[in-house]
DNA sequence: GCCGTTTTCGGCCCGACTGTTTTCAGTCG
């Protein structure tokens, strides 16, 4: 059992207790107890065997025992329980929005709903009328819910969000009555995916701000609205909630509308202890109410004790604790980024020209640049053969005399075969500046054969640096089957870099094993994968899975100059006669 | 159920909006 599949078994438990209207802080306790876990970049098994399980914040007597029956026998005998009492379609019915724990205890015990279909049914024959509380709206308004949940309310990719609501803001910005505008919530975090798009202004007219916003041609539907708050529907299918609050709160505002949920839980939590009361309107005094900040947010943070944290770390997993202890990283940005290693050209399946790549690469101020196109396995991708690459190879060193403001990597981003050998011979290999290797067939292999053939790969001295490592295709694929705790293990021993993929659809590695590849000390390179040219813009998104990994400069290998790059990467190669 | 340079017991974040109510419970973020 992994840690994700233990978290899921403790949220499991609080949907349960909360349909049972247990205790509402037991109920908490086991949210915070999946949350850690969710973001716990150690293996629960490794840690329970090392008896750590009670040091995990959150994690007490009781549930660590849960956690060792489930390790031990794969299930938890509360929650086995709790099922008897109450079946899985009631739980479901939480999904529903509108319908929570009272009504689903509602229905469950007046007309023995135990699913969406049945309530479904049940409310357009009318039989939902006479329910306490219940009334035609309440009725219309489940009816609608559950309209939202068959058409799958799934998360929005990062990189299609972030677009759309560049876009409203470029709109309303223009608003005189606005006076400030940004970006909040999961989006704000720069989480991979979002299930909404928050907006927070600041104006001394809501209402001009609420008529303006609802009414704009991407709404597709206004679904709440009220003086200071509304959510619409985007036409691109999204919901956006839009906040106005006044000037001066501002950066309370945007602190609480940032979250996420559970890092601003922690952080009231901590004011409390203080003598403090954080809401999206201030800091104040619990004693005397005086307001002691909110017009901005590190303000905010300083009022109650903390140094600002970036919006990036604000997933309670640490970085509160870490705060306290002067220990916040030093993320890395978009501009200590000196080159992008990983990128193709028409000589593969790119859709520009090597000089055309090279130009575009000075144009963004890089050091250096590299020209990774695929190797001949990858025949959907037009990979090339060890000739045309040697050819490729002469090209770009000739173009070098062309392009002296830069350094042009020859490289490739070469197929790890099945079998775990790479897909050019050593003596080709030994001819570019960096390799990149990847893998683009038999994605199914099992579990013991993929690692097996990712560390074979990864033992190759000519190898640098392993692209998107767990293959995954964000709502599309799921990663290939592989022990990543493994593959972590084998990048440090070879001393090889793992990718950050900023492709938009892979994000590759993800946040939660880049933060663990950082822990064990193996580094990263992001890169854009890029196959057109807009895409070298990407490297922004990948720089956003860094940060939320805790990354710094040190950590990513394309923030080093290039002399110490090529050192690092020369250093394993044999000795060439 | 967790947690403690105030506490091993008694706390545990805070407010907007809706629908149903004449003051509030439920839901959401």
């Amino acid at each position: 059992m992994r840690n994700l599949e233990i978290a899921t078994l403790f949220h499991e438990i609080a949907d349960l207790l909360e349909i049972k209207d247990d205790n509402a802080f037991k109920i908490r306790a086991y949210r915070r107890a999946a949350m850690n876990l969710e973001s716990l970049t150690e293996e629960i098994e490794a840690v329970a065997a090392r008896g750590g399980l009670a040091d995990i914040a959150g994690i007490g007597k009781d549930l660590a025992a849960k956690i060792r029956q489930a390790l031990e026998t794969g299930r938890m005998a509360y929650l086995d329980e709790l099922r008897a009492e109450i079946p899985r379609g009631v739980v479901e019915l939480m999904a529903i929005p509108g319908v929570g724990p009272k009504t689903a205890k509602l229905l469950f015990q007046q007309l023995q709903v135990d699913s969406v279909e049945t309530l479904e049914s049940l409310a357009l024959q009318g039989k939902l009328l006479g329910l306490p509380g219940v009334k035609q709206k309440t009725v219309d308004n489940i009816l609608k819910g559950i309209q939202v949940v068959k058409a799958g309310r799934e998360r929005m990719p990062l990189g299609r969000a972030l677009p759309l609501a560049h876009e409203l803001v470029r709109i309303l910005e223009q608003l005189p009555e606005v006076r400030q505008i940004s970006l909040a919530g999961s989006l704000r975090r720069m989480r991979e995916t979002v299930k909404d798009v928050d907006l927070l202004v600041t104006s001394a007219q809501p209402a001009k701000i609420m008529a303006v916003f609802t009414s704009l041609p991407q709404v597709s539907e206004v679904l709440l609205q009220g003086e200071t708050k509304a959510t619409i529907r985007h036409r691109e299918g999204i919901q956006v909630d839009l906040r106005v609050v006044e000037p001066d709160c501002f950066g309370a505002a945007l602190q609480y509308f940032t979250g996420s949920k559970t890092h601003n839980i922690r952080v009231r939590e901590f004011a409390v202890r203080k003598g403090l009361k954080v809401s999206e309107y201030g800091v104040f005094q619990e004693a005397t109410g005086t307001r002691i900040a909110g017009a901005g947010e590190e303000e905010v943070y300083n009022a109650i004790g903390l140094p600002y944290i970036p919006p990036e770390l604000r997933e309670d997993a640490g970085e509160v604790e870490a705060a306290l202890e002067g220990r916040l990283p030093h993320l890395l940005t978009l501009s200590d980024l000196r080159g992008d290693l990983h990128a193709h050209t028409n000589w593969t399946d790119g859709h520009h020209t090597l000089e055309a790549l090279i130009e575009a690469a000075q144009r963004k101020g890089y050091e250096y640049i590299i020209v990774s196109d695929h190797s001949r396995a990858a025949t959907v991708a037009g990979g090339i053969s060890e000739e045309k690459l040697l050819e490729q190879i002469g090209r770009i060193r000739a173009l070098s005399k062309k392009y002296p403001k830069i350094r042009i990597l020859a490289g490739s981003e070469c197929d790890i075969l099945a079998d775990g050998s790479l897909d050019f011979p050593d003596r080709a290999l030994a001819q570019l500046d960096i390799v990149v290797c990847a893998i683009h067939s038999r994605f199914k292999q099992d579990r013991a054969g993929m690692t097996a053939r990712i560390v074979k790969a990864l033992s190759n001295p000519y190898v640098h640096i392993f692209a998107h490592p767990t293959g995954r295709l964000i709502g599309e694929r799921d990663p290939y089957d592989v022990d990543m705790e493994a593959v972590l293990a084998a990048a440090r021993q070879y001393g090889k870099a793992l990718e950050i993929n900023a492709q938009p659809s892979r994000l590759d590695l993800n946040d939660h094993h880049a933060r663990q590849a950082k822990e064990l000390g193996v580094k990263l390179a992001i890169s854009t994968d890029t196959h057109v040219l807009d895409q070298l813009d990407n490297m922004a998104l990948g720089v956003a899975v860094a940060r939320r990994a805790w990354l710094e400069k040190a950590d990513v290998i394309n923030t080093w100059p290039l002399d110490k790059l090529l050192t690092w990467a020369h250093k394993s190669r044999p000795k060439v006669a």
